[in-house]
DNA sequence: CTTTGTGCAAAGCCTTTGCACTCGC
DNA sequence: GCGAGTGCAAAGGCTTTGCACAAAG
């Protein structure tokens, strides 16, 4: 059920095609392998900046560009925003702030998952997320409380 | 804990604000009510188009306005694509293809809600979201297996 | 010298709104 | 006649890519 190759088995696959393996690609596979669930272009390169301060974002797709070409992870095209990258990445779930926007995220242990009841006409679950709904500590600290959650 | 008050109070509310209640608004009341968590506007737009086919995307966006103004909805700028709004709508739960990004509502009841152990970091929970990823009935026939699902 | 990375700017897409007009009470 | 709704088109924001040049091995 891993969809992604560990970060070496990404290079071992990158050298077989030709092509070098830098810095900046290694610090991308790592992240593939470390980070979220399914995430952007953005969330990737944000992840790679924190050893690469430096690294171009235009860098980060040109990396994800090649994995999907090769197949290694598959870019989903859903909603409206910007695309999401799909590594293994199994184990988590997230935090999201109601009011901020802010995303963290939350080892699957601390969480009994549930299973649903067998498949939904046909549909055939390959992961589940949680997403926990609320207002974070900094939000709460600014407005001791009004609009959002209204009691 | 409800966020949203039912069609007729929101209808009462339009009254007292010197607002005609017409049947596109109050239908959009009502897909407040019955739709998934967070709606973005589209979603919103489609549900009233079962009803009232000839409706606009422009008075749904109107109408939505108009309730994130009298502090009836709030508007959750998250991310990258469209804002999304917050109604009450508990109970719902997601089932998303990772292959043609639909989404199948769930009620509840269906599955069980797991409860995270304690607050998160002063993280305040509102509502509990369970998004199960997978492949959809449709895609799995267009393609017997392959490459986003990989074995 | 060739392959990558970078930065910027433009392309493209999508959501959201402004405008001018029509409709219904 | 007035408040609402409609449709279109434009504004605006965001993601993604093209290009020309710099850097690295």
């Amino acid at each position: 059920m891993d969809l992604v190759k560990s970060p070496s088995q990404l290079s071992e696959l990158f050298r077989e095609q030709g092509l070098n393996v830098t810095s900046q690609r290694q610090r991308v596979f790592r992240a593939l392998a470390e980070t979220t669930a399914h995430p952007t272009a953005e969330e990737v390169w944000s992840d790679v900046r924190v050893d690469l301060p430096t690294v171009s974002l235009r860098t980060v797709y040109q990396t994800l560009n090649d994995l999907v070409a090769m197949g290694e992870i598959s870019q989903l095209q859903i909603g409206s925003g910007s695309s999401r990258f799909d590594p293994n990445g199994e184990g988590h779930h997230h935090l999201m702030c109601d009011e901020c926007g802010e995303i963290t995220d939350i080892a699957a242990n601390h969480v009994t998952t549930p299973e649903p009841e067998a498949g939904f006409d046909g549909f055939q679950i390959t992961k589940t997320e949680l997403t926990f709904h609320g207002i974070c500590g900094n939000c709460q600290r600014s407005h001791p409380g009004r609009e959002t959650t209204r009691s």
